[in-house]
DNA sequence: CTGTTAGCGCCTTCAA
DNA sequence: TTGAAGGCGCTAACAG
């Protein structure tokens, strides 16, 4: 972007305002906020030739002036595989924290700041954090993949709140999401109530800790129940593509699964769609399930049975600590971990609600 | 937000960095930016100690100094009744055109400001409206409710670009979708491949201009084909509520339509949902079709024949129009018409692709 | 009630 | 190659 060609757009100042005004800026400031006594009669000149100006007071200078630049930031990072199907996937996971961020900042009606995808050629991921850092009174940041050194150090400089899916980080707020309990409801309903007993696995990505996370609450809830067993497993991306290859082996498996449990909910989508491509009957031949609630699973056919991550409250949550910090940097950190929970509609093999 | 109880959390000035490394701050903003010859032993220290000090520039100071925020704002306007489904279809919408918008801010790095949902107590839209302007060098304004003469205002005193489904203002840059030529391919497919003729349109708000321009473009294409006709229509507000409450008007209807047009795609999914429910076969009994093309169309059963709006390229398209009069505020106003295309999956009758 | 006056932290000529 | 110094626009004491 270059220094505008073009006519310059000069903004009125404050001062423009007083002199025209004939009163002082001090006074203006008092009439624009409403605070310190001001006569009847000079609010309403100051005011009229406010509108007449068309003056706003400048944000940058504000920021400045009080020390506080009355914006949080957000942080996606971005960091798994980028043939992963975020493009699809980490829209409505990051859209559903942002709501959650949103209505934390209702009542103060701050404004979010959100990073776009790390450019190119500017620096390493840090420094770009740093850049975030400098334009906002407190960052959240989602998702776990930068090492907790860098973060705890941000963290010193301004107020951070990691929005994340398992990673646990000493010496900085963090709001989690517990999959474990939510795990293990869906084996137990998968294997008491619809007597499945050979269940197959499709992972995510290795890199991902709340991929681990749920793979190791799967194995241990599994390992409770002595009537059924891991009829085998996957390897996977979080992607649908991932669910079509994962049933591909499956259907060529000496011994086949009565349920396919999958670690998110893009993963079950591309499962359901290529069993059914073979002529199996979901979930009557097979129980597929989903993990995150996506909430077009609501919406497929059969609705999918998943666990639900609460990326809402997650959002919430971590702007509300955010904010508390920003009062307070004194407080002592927290970890809060939200648990994920069972969301049971039909591709486990219940019937339809409606 | 309280002044901090807690420790002050002072971050270092460019003084501290300058007294620190013995040179003045001009110096040491030569450093930092990389501009501006200064000797390798002055480069390395200086750096040596912004690295000790964890110097980070503050973003207003930089903004105040240049006269440049190096952040454009989005202004979603939520003016749609409130009891329309935005909770679940206006995030797919927005977060579509922030995908956009990102994409066109990749090469410069700058962040997007977003506003979240007005704050009840604190002054008019337009006051809102104003208070983002002083945080950004432009905004981005989706949805066209605001009324023009204001908007027109606000875009004298800062770079704006409207994202709309249909709206036209004068005297500033607009970016819509031209929703018409969608329609006819979609009402020309219904009858001429399909041999549909007896059309039933289920509507959008009333104070909505996309759903004003559909329903208007839908009779004008039906008008167009002697063989059909309009069977009947309802009112709609853009909500799966509205497909449902539509089907059972037209199951209570004395002719029967062989094809129900919605005008988006929320809509068509409720009435699927009915439809089915009624005992009535989606697509073999009854076409059905949305607007929108949500991504989650695709992805239902059967796969939703829908119109697609570039939201994404809308998006851009905004963006980089912006970034254009932020260089040159002097450049001509443009109106861009992006056209909806007829997406053809299975719900209006088509055989799989599968 | 109102005006004066320092900064806030950084950038940027202009001199040296 | 480096330093000195004046703003950028607003706020917040502190005096009147």
């Amino acid at each position: 972007v270059e220094p505008s060609p073009g006519q310059a757009r000069v903004s009125p100042t404050l001062y423009d305002v007083a002199r025209e005004a004939g009163v002082s800026t001090a006074t203006v400031s008092r009439v624009v906020h409403g605070q310190g006594s001001v006569r009847p009669a000079t609010t309403r000149r100051v005011l009229e030739v406010i509108e007449a100006l068309g003056y706003v007071p400048d944000g940058a200078a504000q920021s400045m002036a009080r020390r506080r630049k009355e914006v949080i930031g957000l942080v996606p990072i971005q960091a798994r595989s980028p043939d992963t199907d975020v493009e699809r996937m980490g829209l409505v996971f990051t859209e559903e924290v942002l709501r959650g961020v949103e209505s934390a900042l209702l009542p103060l009606g701050w404004p979010i700041l959100l990073a776009g995808p790390r450019p190119a050629g500017q620096g390493d991921a840090y420094q770009w954090l740093q850049r975030m850092s400098a334009k906002v009174d407190g960052l959240l940041i989602t998702e776990g993949f930068e090492p907790a050194g860098r973060l705890a150090r941000l963290a010193a400089r301004v107020p951070v709140v990691l929005i994340a899916g398992a990673t646990d980080v000493p010496g900085i707020d963090v709001v989690a999401t517990d999959n474990r309990a939510g795990m293990r409801e869906l084996v137990s309903h998968l294997i008491k109530v619809h007597g499945r007993s050979r269940l197959w696995y499709v992972d995510g990505p290795p890199d991902a800790p709340d991929a681990r996370e749920r793979r190791g609450a799967f194995l241990d809830a599994l390992g409770r129940h002595p009537g059924a067993r891991l009829a085998g497993g996957s390897a996977g991306r979080f992607a649908a593509l991932s669910g079509q290859h994962a049933v591909r082996e499956i259907l060529a498996a000496p011994e086949r699964p009565d349920a396919v449990v999958c670690a998110n909910d893009q993963t079950a989508i591309g499962a359901i769609r290529e069993l059914r491509a073979a002529g199996t009957r979901v979930p009557e031949d097979m129980s597929v399930t989903g993990f995150d609630d996506a909430y077009l699973g609501a919406l497929l056919s059969p609705p999918l049975t998943t666990v639900h991550q609460p990326m809402r409250r997650l959002g919430e949550r971590a702007c509300s600590l955010l904010l508390d910090r920003i009062a307070d940097p004194g407080l002592p950190h927290v970890t809060e971990r939200l648990s994920a929970t069972l969301v049971v509609r039909e591709s486990c093999g219940c019937p339809s609600v409606v």
